[in-house]
DNA sequence: ATAGGGTTAG
């Protein structure tokens, strides 16, 4: 702050000399005061003098050329202010360049879109660049640079295009930028296009261009371009095996991410903090919980457990592993807690069944001055929805309403599933047509929703709405169709949309699935269809499915079809009560009371 | 004349 603050004053003060202009030393003094108390009023007064530069007559009159240590001092003013996000002084030295007429001068100019963009004001560089003459390579960089570090990976790729357009080649900073923007936006054709033109470039031997490709086909879900293109760049450092890392961990290729984490080891690249941050990924991916214990023994030797991002990431993996307790120890014995650090431990606890907890920590947060954000809501909605709060539920909308949370996707979604558990389909609707954008979870919990509460038809609906929208359904979009279907008591339904989900979209069922398909089926007295179902299931766990038929045989009173059923219960879950249960239940009905007697000797 | 690009937690 000090540093550029006299350079400031340094540069007005020659300016000053070189101009005779007298409104420069007040300004430069209502500058100091600004400084020191930050004050509103002195920015107005400041404007108020800025009207009086005698504006009319000839720009070069009385405003002489800066030197080209001036414009260079103002240079590194600007960059200062970028760096440390000041920019209220950026403004002032912005305002300093005007007063001057330096304002369409692109050396400038360029710092100034540098500047602003550093500071997250991508409609203020936007707005000097293009009132800038003329743009050289550097003023496309930083703009470029601008968006895409303020995620608006768009605009990124638009500049990216209006430079070839208007002639100048993109360099390997460009390319690595416009990779970045098609990672955030996962457009992975056009990362294609532009992985086209880096070849031949020249510039595909670079690391960094490696690198960003490598991250580019990963955040897109091209795995297997990510790891061809990987293998081929010669000299990896230590982001590099750390990206291949990441890209295999979050597109849940769990197992091969450890593998890239013993790889890079042999081939003597040290990991650093990041690189355990993805490992931990892996792990709560995997749910492997041992492995996860092993990698933070190695955390705590290498001494990286007190990086608030390493303790987020094993709350976060412990939490997903089930082990609560070990999450609540990291959380515990954290220095520094901020907001993400919070929100894990709050998801943690909302994901474990402990969701009053989470409400505490909710609370205790706030209690320790951390403010909530779209996650913490989030996060906090899935706990009311686990404890079918609706009381909570609402006042938390409310919270969000009032933070001005209500239009994330993430906090509109948990809205929609609080209300659907909590069976106010009406609200659960409303937050649903009120959302900008729908992705697929937005979709599903909608569908929940309404097969929850009995509305099967209209499940049904969403499902043909979404696919309109050109949403394609999920896992769990079928589970929730299913659950519909279940609700309408439709088997022919039921049997189409579990053949849609195998055959037109190549979706695996998961045991939920078969459990759903046999539950309509059973119910609905197709017990032989719903027996061979089950046993064309592979070798995922069948217990609760071989119950749930067991259930629909009782009612059915298919006592055969049952015991078989049961028998299948009894070998893979020996210790379970509710087989005997339904089985003796069954027996009894069907006046078999001497062997629903033995069965009971059985059991006790 | 500028300066610099790739990885990371909920």
């Amino acid at each position: 702050m000090m540093v550029y603050r006299g350079v400031l004053k340094r540069a007005s003060h020659h300016s000053r000399r070189l101009s005779g202009n007298v409104v420069y030393k007040r300004s430069s003094k209502t500058l100091d005061k600004f400084h020191l108390d930050k004050g509103y009023d002195q920015r107005d007064a400041l404007k108020k003098q800025k009207r009086t530069p005698d504006e009319p007559g000839n720009p070069t009159k009385g405003f002489a050329a800066l030197t080209r240590n001036e414009v260079l001092r103002l240079a590194s003013v600007l960059k200062r202010c970028g760096q440390t996000k000041a920019l209220a002084d950026g403004k002032l030295v912005h305002a300093h360049i005007r007063r001057c007429r330096y304002d369409r001068n692109t050396f400038l100019g360029n710092w100034l879109v540098q500047m602003y963009g550093d500071c997250g004001r991508m409609a203020d560089a936007r707005a000097v660049f293009d009132a800038l003459p003329t743009h050289n390579l550097h003023s496309w960089t930083v703009l470029i640079k601008g968006y895409v570090k303020n995620g608006c990976g768009r605009e990124a790729l638009d500049c990216f295009e209006g430079m070839q357009i208007s002639g100048i080649q993109p360099d390997c900073v460009h390319f690595t930028c416009a990779l970045d923007a098609c990672a955030s936006l996962g457009a992975l054709d056009k990362g294609q296009k532009i992985h086209a033109a880096i070849i031949g470039s020249g510039y595909e031997e670079r690391l960094i261009v490696g690198t960003a490709l490598v991250n580019m086909y990963g955040k897109c879900g091209n795995i297997f371009e990510a790891r061809s293109v990987f293998r081929k760049i010669p000299q990896r450092d230590v982001i590099c095996w750390n990206t291949m890392i990441a890209v295999c961990a979050q597109n849940g290729h769990g197992e091969e991410a450890l593998d890239f984490y013993n790889e890079m080891q042999c081939d003597c690249v040290k990991p650093n903090y990041v690189t355990y941050v993805s490992v931990l990924d892996a792990c709560a991916s995997l749910r492997a919980l041992q492995k996860g214990q092993e990698i933070h023994a190695t955390i705590v030797v290498r001494s990286y457990e007190g990086q608030i991002v390493i303790g987020t990431a094993l709350i976060n993996m412990y939490g997903k592993c089930k082990s609560l307790q070990d999450a609540r120890n990291v959380f515990d014995r954290m220095l520094q807690r901020d907001v993400v650090a919070w929100n894990a431990i709050i998801s943690a606890c909302a994901q474990n069944a402990h969701s009053k907890e989470a409400l505490e920590y909710f609370d205790e947060m706030q209690n320790n001055g951390i403010r909530p954000d779209h996650v913490t809501f989030a996060c906090a909605l899935d706990a009311c929805a686990d404890l079918v709060s609706l009381e909570k539920g609402q006042e938390l909308h409310a919270a969000i309403i009032n933070n001005g949370y209500e239009g994330h996707v993430l906090v509109a979604n948990a809205l929609i599933n609080v209300y659907g558990k909590c069976g106010c389909l009406l609200d659960a609707r409303g937050v649903f047509y009120q959302m900008f954008q729908r992705d697929v979870v937005s979709w599903n919990a909608m569908i929940a929703a309404c097969a929850h509460n009995g509305h099967g038809n209209e499940a049904l609906y969403y499902f043909n709405e979404m696919q309109n929208e050109g949403t394609k359904p999920d896992q769990i979009t079928f589970l929730s169709v299913l659950n519909a279907c279940s609700h309408t008591g439709c088997i022919d339904d039921g049997r189409k949309y579990f053949i849609l989900m195998t055959e037109d979209h190549g979706l695996t069922p998961k045991m939920e699935h078969y459990l759903c398909l046999v539950d309509i089926l059973g119910r609905a007295g197709h017990l032989d269809e719903a027996e061979g179902l089950v046993n064309t299931m592979s070798c995922e766990n069948k217990v609760r499915v071989w119950l749930c038929l067991l259930g629909a045989c009782r009612i059915h009173g298919d006592v055969e079809r049952g015991v078989r059923a049961a028998n299948h219960v009894f070998k893979l879950d020996p210790n379970s009560p509710a087989p005997y249960v339904l089985l003796s239940n069954m027996l009894v009905q069907a006046g078999r009371l001497d062997d629903a007697r033995k069965l009971r000797g059985i059991e006790l």
